[in-house]
DNA sequence: GTTTGTAATGTAAGCGTTTGCAGAAAGGGG
DNA sequence: CCCCTTTCTGCAAACGCTTACATTACAAAC
């Protein structure tokens, strides 16, 4: 409970200033005094107090990570990547969410990080500027999971090209009418990939000559339910598409179930391809587009990490995109194999 | 950056400790010194340092919350109503995650936890003797948010029960040949819940005289993947069941793309009922045995908070049961309106 | 044998708050 | 007017470490 440095250093006859050199193995102490402090550290069960060992080092020993959701697959995947090189660093995880415009506005203002962390991470939040001033105000080393941002590191994917890479695999496999669920206008300035994966979309449309009548572009709010009626609404158009890319799984997934619903087949009559390679995705046989989540939350806490441990303010800028590839699987077919209804 | 408490004291002309009341909203500051100290603390942009804060006050406004994983939707959802009410109440959330048996061992012998947090919350992990006692040993308030853990307070469902209902569910449809998909001995010890649906399960079978033979009782490892193995499993036996109990909505839909890929109809051929009411669930239209599982989170937190707020250095122990109740959707229907094949 | 350099250790001054205690100011009774 | 409560405020000692700087002990170099 209650033991103390100076116990410690009290039973193995050094001073206090030697047993915190031993116990963090920094140099200058003999391999004898060192060998004797650890005994007795763990003799009387002792470890540091974190706070007093924070106040006198200021250092914080505490990363923050502030994501939108925590409650998702993504940002859990994420997190779980974060989690894991972070407390083999024995740095602590504190965790922070803004579901809404509201807290983050709320967040960013109040700035409840000040004083409290040595890092941030943050994850596919799009901040205005002022938010990315409060930010960079912390004086601390940040990385982005997601968007770049001005002056650190940032490892991202590729949206638009994916994007384009899933719908010319629709194209290619002969499809003209197709549509897309995307993340509507309800995710403005939070989030960007819905609009890059909306650009690639449209660009790899516009490379075929292909159009996309303004229908043909619905909301499914990244989220499986959304996904669902998004699909509804497009089949109940009087043409509807025969090819559907989705900006996620989970849409995707929402999308089949509608269509299952309505006796409509997949690939049979409609293909779909979807986003992020869930789970759900192998399970569903969803052709989709697979990144490497956990993977990317991993690289994020590396950055900053190598950032504190040069000593730095800040992380390298740059940005680091990994690989996203497109995942085969069976509910993306030929147009020409289908029957015209 | 820099601004201490002094510099607002020296500034607004009153000594620390006054600045340290004001701010706090202590007793004794006289309604125009307060506003004072706000007022120039506002000024010069000063925000506590909580690591002083922390090792001068003893309390360090942070609490852990000890997982098995972070990724997976059930904890996501009770971290999401964890996070909300915490930092409503302007404490920390430090998230652990020991993903396998020895992570878990691990943790609990080094106990990162020590002279670091107020407060524990676990979720749904069976500790072993040592590693409750270790827990204890912290001597701060503890919540479960799953297992009853000794002394301590925690919330859980009543799993047997919500088992048998949802079991009975199925044989009040005619359903007499059920099997069911869980979590196998790969979980042992660290988590419960798989046996207790389990005894509930077999417990509303054998009220019914019903039996459930040895190939009946399956593995789905709790994730969609495993449940589509273990429903392939099923599907292959000699005697295929009518109905299937999945102890998890994940689990549930992977048994329900076995079945859609190998040409088993849902309903028709083979009813489901799945456990947690995932997202998924109402989009798979399947039924399943709902829990308020953010509900779950808020509930722990508040219990720990209660804890702090009087000062005690344990959570009032006892039990709270949150509701679970069936959520009937078509993924279950009379056997007997079913062809027999 | 003296000088000089290096490795090991100790001393003590912070780090930026909170808080127990004491003192001052302000009312309230008598 | 004086004394006694209440408020309010200030002083200064913690809180439990880290670390700059000083000191000591030795051994190598001359």
């Amino acid at each position: 409970m209650g033991v103390r440095i100076q116990d410690v250093a009290a039973r193995a006859g050094v001073s206090t200033a030697t047993v915190s050199r031993a116990l963090r193995n920094l140099p200058n102490v003999s391999g004898a005094t060192r060998r004797r402090v650890l005994e007795v550290a763990e003799e009387l069960d002792y470890v540091v107090a974190p706070v007093a060992s924070r106040l006198a080092s200021g250092r914080t020993n505490s990363i923050a990570v502030v994501a939108p959701y925590i409650g998702t697959w993504f940002f859990g995947e994420v997190l779980t990547g974060i989690e894991r090189v972070l407390h083999r660093e024995g740095l602590d995880l504190l965790l922070f969410a803004v579901p809404d415009e509201r807290s983050q506005e709320d967040f960013f203002t109040r700035m409840p990080l000040r004083r409290r962390v040595d890092a941030v991470i943050i994850l596919t939040l799009g901040l205005s500027a002022d938010q990315q001033d409060s930010l960079r105000g912390l004086g601390v080393p940040i990385a982005s999971v997601g968007d770049p941002l001005a002056d650190t590191f940032s490892v991202g994917i590729d949206n638009e090209g994916a994007a384009q890479t899933a719908t010319h695999h629709l194209i290619n496999l002969g499809h003209t009418r197709i549509a897309m669920i995307g993340g509507g206008s309800s995710f403005a300035g939070r989030f960007t990939a819905p609009r890059q994966r909306q650009r690639g979309f449209r660009q790899a449309m516009a490379d075929s000559g292909l159009p996309v009548p303004i229908e043909y572009d619905v909301d499914g709010e990244y989220t499986v339910r959304g996904g669902s009626s998004a699909m509804a609404e497009l089949l109940s158009l009087p043409t509807p598409p025969t090819a559907v890319f989705a900006q996620s799984d989970e849409m995707a997934a929402g999308a089949m179930q509608t269509m299952r619903r309505m006796g409509v087949r997949v690939p049979d009559d409609i293909s779909i391809v979807g986003f992020d390679d869930h789970e759900l995705a192998e399970v569903l046989d969803l052709t989709t587009m697979a990144q490497p989540v956990a993977q990317r939350g991993e690289i994020a806490v590396r950055a900053v990490l190598q950032a504190l441990a040069d000593g730095r303010s800040q992380t390298a800028p740059g940005r680091e995109l990994v690989h996203t590839r497109l995942v085969v699987r069976s509910s993306t077919a030929f147009e020409t194999a289908r029957e015209k209804r």
